[in-house]
DNA sequence: CGTGCGGATATAAGCGCTTTTATACGCGAT
DNA sequence: ATCGCGTATAAAAGCGCTTATATCCGCACG
């Protein structure tokens, strides 16, 4: 583990650290002779600089935090995949954890971040609690959340439109014909999915619609299964249900689909997010596209705003999501 | 962004550097009393220890980095949990990478991984290249790769054994009457699916049975698609259908169902990985178990025995796939 | 021929921690 | 009282880098 370190770059390209350091960090203070001389050592030695040494002299890294609930959950991948490209893009590294929707460990992870002295921190999970707030103030370090939180100094949010989304389904079923729609959310929940089912409740109350039945869908497969089952049993079924996640949809979808009905002929269903699952299924599903690469790229356009803006001072993002059509969704059957 | 070093909780304790710093690091050195009022002195001051230092004066990390191909594909997020988990419980910190199966980007990420200083490295990509292990071999950094490459001094091995997922598979198939099976595989492609292919056929030889046809399905949703359309064209059609993955299944069935067949009445297909994908689908997959949790948690582990060997020779790590029967297979028709 | 100047390189002082080594102190044995 | 010893704490030397400052050198100029 003996590690090459600039003292012996130096020594063999017989200049001093200094020069090495200065060749390394492209100041233009050397020229370009003994410069080429320093690089060609640092080839033939297979050099690789010690971040940490780098980080503790600068007092300031190039490394961004980003703190996700659930890899496994389809919505993430995506987000996090454009968040590292812009951070790429912008020469940022990006450290990324998994709290698996638990607010101890997300207290935990948080503190790893800013051990790690992060430049800036993502969070794209609803389990902030206050306490990671004020962990992130006291050492000042730039954030960014999703949807939840408050914007202030040195903490930016990217708010999705939810109610845009729920507005864009539901347009788009009563253009279909439908006039009772169900909905299946999940309860007293992250916020994001109050919203959602709010959005709905608010749509049909301005219309003046019926509200179709409500029902619990824990955003998971087995919940859409079992709204499903409740579904079916309904003496008055509804012609549409919204869904509020894909996931849901899906499992609504298969509880229809085993007891012989067909989706989109006999009821319409849809989902929430565009996940890849959107696609694969059959039928595949009318969903609302979150755009979450570009929700991933707008976070770390946002922590890089952070930086550089004099004052610190948050900004909100909104992101504007749009209907994906898919096979799940058709007319009113006369 | 002023931070509070260990200088600052020394003096505000009234005690040294020294002190303080074995405190935090549980030597049994510091005496009750004196042990007692720095912590508090910590809290109260909201004191995080910066890492950057600490690695530094160490000489060593507690960090464990992961590499792999792409988050987004669903084979991935959970052995990325099963590792990152198992990492915590050994109080290792792990720093997860993209590439996007782009070699190049692995060899940044393989640097970046480096200049961290990581403890060790695991791999869960097929795009390994010699320059990766010669960049790991020169800084003697203990590294676990998934199937691909030599086990030898600070580098172990996990395997799956595929072989034997295809073997389950065929012999579930075979028990249902079929014998005309037919595989979708991805050519030229990734190790891996090279020994999937492989294990079709020799399974095939080995009873003497007639080789169905073998499709090119480029491990993706479209790609099952297209072979599935090309199944469909055959004037003698197989009773079964074995993917290479979970994904070309799906878009196999997607296609089959789309021209009115029946899956599995009409025709079987299997898929292989059990990404979550298999239960939402209808119908929920047949498919082979890679146990990828285990896998990620067994990488974990490997890494750490890397490190306390003394000779830090490499191993290999086998891993069992199982069947997961679902209800995409079926006895073949009469 | 001395002077001043600017570009190239070197010196050295940290960055915040760990850890070896030193010091202080109390206490029982001599 | 003296010594030795073990325990608790402090002093100080790095870890590998950056960067402010100093030094050197060649050259145009008066």
């Amino acid at each position: 583990m003996k590690s090459v370190t600039i003292r012996d770059v130096a020594k063999a390209a017989g200049v001093s650290v200094a020069t090495v350091s200065y060749v390394l960090n492209n100041s233009g203070r050397v020229g370009r002779p003994t410069r080429r001389a320093v690089l060609s050592v640092v080839r033939s030695l297979d050099y690789v600089a010690n971040l940490n040494a780098r980080n503790l002299a600068k007092n300031a890294s190039q490394t961004l935090g980003m703190i996700v609930s659930d890899i496994e959950n389809p919505f993430f991948p995506e987000v996090i995949k454009g968040f590292e490209q812009r951070a790429r893009e912008q020469s940022y590294d990006v450290i990324l954890s998994d709290t698996n929707y638990d607010a101890a460990v997300m207290t935990e992870a948080t503190k790893r971040m800013l051990r790690q002295r992060v430049r800036g921190v993502c969070f794209v999970t609803s389990e902030v609690s206050l306490l990671t707030i004020r962990q992130i103030k006291a050492r000042q370090t730039p954030a960014v959340f999703l949807d939840v939180g408050p914007v202030q100094q040195y903490i930016s949010n990217v708010r999705i439109d939810y109610a845009l989304g729920i507005k864009a389904v539901m347009d788009h079923l009563v253009a279909l014909g439908h006039r009772r729609i169900a909905f299946v959310g999940a309860r007293n929940d992250l916020s994001s999915n109050a919203i959602r089912r709010e959005s709905y409740l608010q749509y049909i109350r301005e219309r003046e619609m019926k509200v179709g039945p409500v029902l619990e869908g824990n955003s998971h497969f087995d919940g859409g299964l079992a709204a499903g089952a409740q579904i079916l049993q309904l003496h008055s079924r509804p012609t549409a249900v919204v869904a509020n996640n894909d996931l849901s949809a899906i499992g609504v979808i298969k509880a229809l689909q085993s007891s012989g009905l067909n989706v989109p002929r006999d009821i319409s269903v849809t989902g929430f997010d565009c996940t890849q699952l959107a696609a694969y299924t059959t039928p595949s599903l009318t969903t609302v596209d979150l755009t979450r690469d570009l929700l991933g790229r707008t976070a770390a356009d946002a922590l890089h705003a952070l930086f550089t803006s004099p004052t610190h001072m948050g900004q909100e993002y909104p992101i504007i999501p749009t209907l994906r059509v898919g096979e799940s969704t058709g007319s009113v059957k006369k």
